[in-house]
DNA sequence: TAAAAATTCCCCCTTAGGGGGGATGGATGG
DNA sequence: CCATCCATCCCCCCTAAGGGGGAATTTTTA
């Protein structure tokens, strides 16, 4: 008998999922929260849990803390989560956090059994479209490089003077890397401050993570 | 009738895949390329290509590169890459590079047709082991956040002050912001740049996306 | 080929950052 | 209850970084 515990706030999801689940003989709606705080309470109980669904958004404290919370403190507790959304940056940041699964909200009968028992077993399972959804955001045409499309062209030379200071190195080893004078590292650096709108060192390094500038 | 060209050095592979396509009537490998080289002087004769099966593992230049080339200079024709192997670091690269689809060598002729007709219409497609692949590295508990978990333990304070380093801001700025006095934020400063193990700001801010430690 | 952009280098000067310490009260935890 | 860490603040000194220009040469590209 597989115990599962479902947080969400729904009250109509939650009744839903156990309509679900009453005609397989070995998995059992065990408990259910309607935020954090009482399922932390109910993991600190003696019960056994086997296995969480978790919904991001919960009324207390989000879904991703309390799921980084639960895998540090119960690590062989797997956690699917749940979600109405299929929005990338909530994907990965519940990933992350160490969720095993993820499902939408929308998910048949069939795909959330198959996902609970699959990941039960020690696998993950991701649903088909949350994964789809995942891998198009990387693609250039549909994702956040158009936030930056008017945006900043880097010119090669520029670009291997940002790749040494995000490595840590001064002007001047900079210019000596790259056989040129100090002075022109330096003309280097106030183009990529103008470009990237940054005010200072710490700013070109972020901008160059965050619009992944360096390959 | 729809156009292919296969970019891969493996004639085996090159034949199973024509005579799996061979049974569609409305898809017709046209071209196939050993090399990249041979490949761009096929897509630059009046030819007209509409849809290209390319190899990761090319014998002149790499993948990736070509395929970087090829969307830049034709646009309107999608790639599908295909491979051996399903390593998260070269699915990136390659959707990165702007594939439309990913498909494993393995991919069956069901599959395969799918992936066609899905990517000719102006849709993407990333096979199901692939995409799984791609999220599951994602998770903490099979990537390289292991590599520093045991890792320098940063105070709340200090990660206070290295947000606000993220940021941009000064250490006045930072001063000001978190009502403490600037030799303070100079003191959490230091500890951080011995703790991260870095040599300036710059570094700060490295360490902070690769460690992750922004939450 | 002519215009635009990139790369190189220099001047001035001001501010921010980093290296070396040391000191205090307060919270935490064995 | 005592050691340890945390957060707070200070000193001195020096280097690195940023802001404001200008200008020459080469390379790209339209």
């Amino acid at each position: 008998m597989l115990n599962i515990l479902i947080v969400d706030d729904h009250l109509v999801l939650v009744d839903g999922i156990k309509a679900l689940l009453s005609s397989e003989a070995d998995l059992r709606l065990l408990h259910h929260a309607l935020d954090a705080r009482t399922a932390l309470d109910i993991l600190e109980s003696e019960e056994e849990i086997h296995l969480i669904l978790l919904d991001v958004n919960l009324p207390d404290i989000d879904g991703v803390a309390l799921c980084q919370q639960i895998c540090q403190k119960y690590p062989e507790i797997p956690i699917i989560a749940l979600t109405m959304h299929h929005e990338p940056g909530i994907i990965t940041k519940m990933i992350r956090a160490g969720s095993k699964g993820y499902l939408l909200k929308n998910t048949g009968k069939k795909e959330l059994i198959e996902a609970i028992r699959h990941v039960a077993m020690g696998n993950s399972y991701y649903s088909k479209e949350v994964t789809h959804q995942l891998v198009a955001s990387m693609s250039p045409q549909n994702n956040q490089s158009q936030k930056y499309d008017q945006g900043p062209k880097i010119t090669r030379r520029e670009k291997d003077v940002l790749a040494l200071i995000v490595e840590e190195y001064t002007t001047e080893e900079i210019a000596e890397k790259l056989f040129i004078s100090p002075s022109t590292v330096i003309s280097h650096r106030k183009s990529l401050l103008r470009k990237l709108n940054a005010k200072n060192s710490a700013g070109l390094v972020k901008a160059a993570y965050e619009r992944d500038l360096l390959k």
